[in-house]
DNA sequence: GTCTATACTACGATAGAC
DNA sequence: GTCTATCGTAGTATAGAC
């Protein structure tokens, strides 16, 4: 599948480069075809790109159906059960932040949320919608104090202590001294973020 | 000041499009100026880039002043103070990403974060590692609970929060249901942010 | 479908006038 | 210091063979 290695390959050297550094000469032979095939399957180097977009929306709809099964029925639960959910969900996200294959694609989302082009808007309505609605309905349990307009901006609070694991790895590896996360830094880290989280669902009652 | 207003410039396409994708005709057009003027003050588009990160590690030097000034003998304080400090800087950190300001340069170090080039080095060492440090000692009397090598790393996790402002303003906003962050908008999620990382900070030791 | 060959445009660097 | 003019390179797109 020509199609699929070149959407591979384009997405790496999108996130490095941007959609200007990147060239599809480069694209075509790291993928070992020839250039003119972007053109003949993609239209060319834009429609190369909203592919892009559009697997990446696609991988993570797929890599967090299980966060989003968590957040199936939440008016029925009670508190504790929706706050032991969303830190559920909260370490899942932080591992995906963890993990080497977010590498590739987060470099494109976070240059896209820089600025945002028509492939953002793919990748807003393919895949983040759900996770922001579902955890604001869990959100929406745990901390009734909350308004529900505000419920949004408590998640993106809560998802941005996961999310400076990937947009901001340089800084956190020299935050803790080391040129790589690994297992054990990253157990330390989620284990903070648990204890944070939990912090932040328990208050708004006391 | 040719040269200001070059690195002015600069910094907004660099940030937009990436090294690559920022032209140097461009950014000399915009400033008004000829291409070979950047030759003349820089030596060349490298270093123009270069130039980009130390202006801007001056400039966060500059602006983040006075949140150093709240650092300085952390050891003296006890919790109560260090947490009211520590409240103080992350809302002057909200606001900085708030701020119009921080559009344009936030760009550019987003950038350097997902494939650091010196550039970054030249960020770390100019300005954000004062910042780390700070918050680092401040941390430590606020949350004694925590060992002294995972300081920096819950400082990291303090600060996404605030980082998810700039990062993923894009999805902040969609997430908000608006199209910008002005006044309202940014007070609501100061107000959050505050009870939150007062919410962490007190956490430890019940 | 995938290739080669080519047309056209834009890039960064540089030389040299003023 | 700042300009114009030009060189060599690398980009995307496209036509056409197989």
């Amino acid at each position: 599948m020509m199609q699929n290695r070149l959407i591979e390959t384009a997405i790496d050297q999108f996130g490095r480069f941007g959609f200007d550094g990147a060239s599809t000469r480069d694209i075509a032979r790291a993928s070992d075809t020839a250039m003119s095939s972007i053109t003949y399957h993609f239209g060319g180097k834009q429609g190369l790109y909203l592919a892009c977009a559009d697997h990446i929306a696609a991988k993570l709809r797929e890599r967090h159906a299980p966060s989003m099964e968590l957040t199936k029925d939440a008016q029925d639960l009670d508190r504790e059960s929706a706050i032991e959910r969303l830190l559920a969900i909260v370490d899942m996200y932080a591992q995906t932040m963890l993990h080497q294959d977010s590498k590739h694609w987060a470099r494109f989302i976070v240059r896209e949320q820089q600025a945002p082009t028509e492939a953002f808007e793919r990748l807003y309505e393919g895949a983040m919608k759900y996770m922001l609605t579902g955890v604001g309905s869990l959100l929406e349990r745990a901390r009734p104090d909350i308004p529900r307009d505000e419920l949004g901006a408590m998640a993106m609070l809560l998802f941005g202590q996961t999310l400076v694991l990937r947009a901001a790895r340089a800084t956190v590896c020299k935050a803790l001294g080391t040129t790589q996360l690994d297992e054990a830094e990253g157990a330390m880290l989620r284990r903070h973020l648990r204890s944070n989280t939990l912090a932040i669902l328990s208050g708004g009652t006391q």
